[in-house]
DNA sequence: CCATCGCAGCGACTTTGGTCACTCCGCGCA
DNA sequence: TGCGCGGAGTGACCAAAGTCGCTGCGATGG
């Protein structure tokens, strides 16, 4: 047996969805299971198109988004290693809903919708597992939904900032300090709006004292103001 | 057996859900069922709530929805007999993320948590028919981010009476005609909106003279023009 | 060393969405 | 008959979102 299947068992050993099964069967499953590689940008698949198959994540990230005539986007999802991709079509049959691009290089586990369904049938716990996973994906979409039918563009631009602080921010003299991830404009993909509008509400938060940005780089000096924002909002 | 279970068990027969069951295996399932009614108007739960199990609508209308701090709704689907209603948190085991309301007197089959999973884990049929509909829910989710993202209200509406002129409207000389389903208050928050939005826009589609309002009633006279309003918007 | 390109900043402007505060109408009911 | 109430129409106004067009900066590569 190569190197290669047993690298896929280890892969597939790590994604939650398939936790708690034996070596034995997620070899069983890894046999069934074909490796492919994307460059950063390299579409996975598009939206509208037959769906053929489950995606596992091993290395990269992945980012789900759907695009509208105009050229805007809007993401639905960044997913990282371990995560998988569209399982949701793979049991409906119908067409990917939104579009998959590699947003950096990226190794994927890729399983025929024959067989993992097939799998899912001799493995019942495989099958609620899937449920619980595609559960999480639809909490963040109806997150999505009330950020989108709720809030206005500059709070959406505080939660993601309070989110990066949280998570990156290393804190500092002058306060939490942390860089944008991604560029003004993907950014803006991911709250549903346009670059510029980011770039304003970040003078904007700026000129407000709440935090200094230059560049990429941002200084959150009065996170509490931030956070009142959020509720005090009308 | 009361003729109560045996109701049921036809309940349930008629649900894509559980379609393909033999009738012992529904009877099975329809004696760990149990009946509930609510009155238009009352809740079958609240966004937040943990999730305690399954319901199946034998009769009425439930309106699935999110509420903001500022009162304002947004509708994520209206379910009508046969359909399930959150299938999803049954399994993820998280709280509802929205909230469910009968909007016509309406007679709900119930199934615990336990007893549904541990169903599904012996029948692995139905767990596959549970993912087939989560995932029509999806696409209806990430048909409702689409809309909230990339289109204006005016499109939003012109979807929504373009669907409406399809599905119910009769042909007369004057065009197609049909009435609004319910208040513009109803139909603003399914389209993430407010009344005075929804009247305003109806009036500058009469003012363009793609239909005519009075009151409920809605006559399209120029279809092709309303569709076109659609594609051609930039 | 300059040309190019992608990203970011920014001002001026338009459109859209939303709020407020009314009015009007029809209906049921005391 | 008059009252209240809910749904709907509407004008004035304001804030948010989006568009356009430009500038400037820094990396990259001929």
């Amino acid at each position: 047996m190569p190197a290669e299947r047993i690298d896929l068992a280890t892969t597939l050993e790590k994604t939650p969805l398939l936790s708690g099964l034996t070596t034995a069967e997620l070899h069983q499953l890894a046999a069934r299971t074909v490796r492919k590689r994307f460059r950063s940008g390299e579409l996975l698949f598009s939206e509208g198109e037959p769906c053929h198959g489950l995606h596992i994540i091993a290395t990269g990230k992945v980012r789900i988004f759907k695009t509208s005539l105009g050229g805007r986007e809007q993401v639905l999802a960044v997913n990282t290693p371990g995560e998988s991709v569209a399982e949701l079509p793979v049991f409906d049959g119908g067409p990917y809903p939104a579009s998959a691009i590699a947003i950096e290089d990226a190794e994927i586990a890729f399983i025929s919708r024959r067989d993992f369904q097939a799998y899912c049938m001799e493995h019942p716990a495989v099958a609620l597992k899937v449920l619980a996973t595609v559960g999480a994906r639809l909490r963040r979409l109806v997150g999505i939904i009330e950020e989108l039918s709720f809030t206005t563009i500059r709070q959406r631009l505080i939660t993601a900032l309070l989110r990066l602080a949280e998570s990156e921010g290393k804190s500092t003299e002058g306060g939490i300090e942390f860089q944008l991830p991604a560029s003004h404009q993907e950014l803006a993909n991911q709250l549903g709006t346009v670059r510029e509008l980011i770039s304003r509400n970040l003078m904007r938060l700026q000129a407000e004292g709440l935090l200094e940005v230059d560049a990429r780089k941002i200084v959150v000096t009065d996170i509490k103001g931030l956070r009142a924002l959020l509720t005090a909002a009308s």
